[in-house]
DNA sequence: TCTTTTTGATTACGCGTGTAATCATAGATT
DNA sequence: AATCTATGATTACACGCGTAATCAAAAAGA
């Protein structure tokens, strides 16, 4: 049986995209989806189709049935997906830690007086969370 | 002619491992690549001699000859490797953004003292320099 | 010089992925 | 009821990748 982290480590780039329309709204039919994606991005109809079962075979997705229509629901939280894909990214680069990648992200790109504001705030959040 | 860029976008993970021997010590004999490799991770040489040849092609290494050996040395520099992906990273899941992700990651998992004082010192730094 | 060994080049092959067409089945239309 | 149509399931196919074996040429040793 595959784990959440199996699950999440097997989505394809294609994948996600009918993923993310589901983490915006959900259930919704292929149609839906594929009117969203259409909207979006470009992306065949068949195409979608397939992406979507696939993602049902990964077990990333489940369906309801209902008035002889199938509506899509995901399995995989947004959250989940975004945590492990930062941390298999902080791990292959920066060591799983977040301060290398700052680091290394600000000496590469200078960062704007509104960048480097928010990351302060963010900081002085962090604190005072920690103090309690 | 492929860009640095599009350079970089083909490489894949088992090629990193070849360059990263190259982006610690260069130029380095293919047995100087097989050797680090094996001693580090494990791979057998025949695959490594394929994914030098496909860096080869894909124009992310070059080799000098040198008493009838290749030496090989990395066209990709590590640098900019490594800010592609975090761009590339950043784009996908946060808006190509810094502090979403520091953001997000925290709520995820609780940092410890010890990392939010390293981000601190960081921001701390990053005002400094912004100033002058 | 002939043979063995090294090492770079070529070829191989299964799997996942992006992309899509075809098939089949269940309602809808005539 | 027979046909059309929508939609989920199945099949297709080229390409890149991980993995490696085989080939070939050159160097080294006998």
């Amino acid at each position: 049986m595959a784990s959440m982290k199996e699950i999440i480590a097997s989505i394809s780039d294609a994948e996600v995209e009918v993923l993310r329309q589901l983490w915006e709204e959900a259930p919704l039919s292929a149609q839906g989806i594929i009117e969203r994606m259409e909207k979006s991005g470009n992306a065949h109809p068949k195409t979608i189709k397939t992406l979507i079962n696939r993602l049902l075979n990964k077990g990333a997705l489940r369906y309801k049935e209902e008035n002889r229509k199938y509506l899509y629901i995901p399995v995989v939280r947004k959250a989940d997906f975004y945590r492990l894909k930062t941390e298999s990214f902080l791990n292959k680069f920066f060591d799983g830690e977040l301060s290398p990648l700052v680091s290394f992200f600000s000496s590469q790109k200078k960062l704007s007086d509104k960048q480097i504001e928010e990351l302060r705030q963010l900081v002085d959040k962090l604190e005072a969370d920690n103090d309690d």
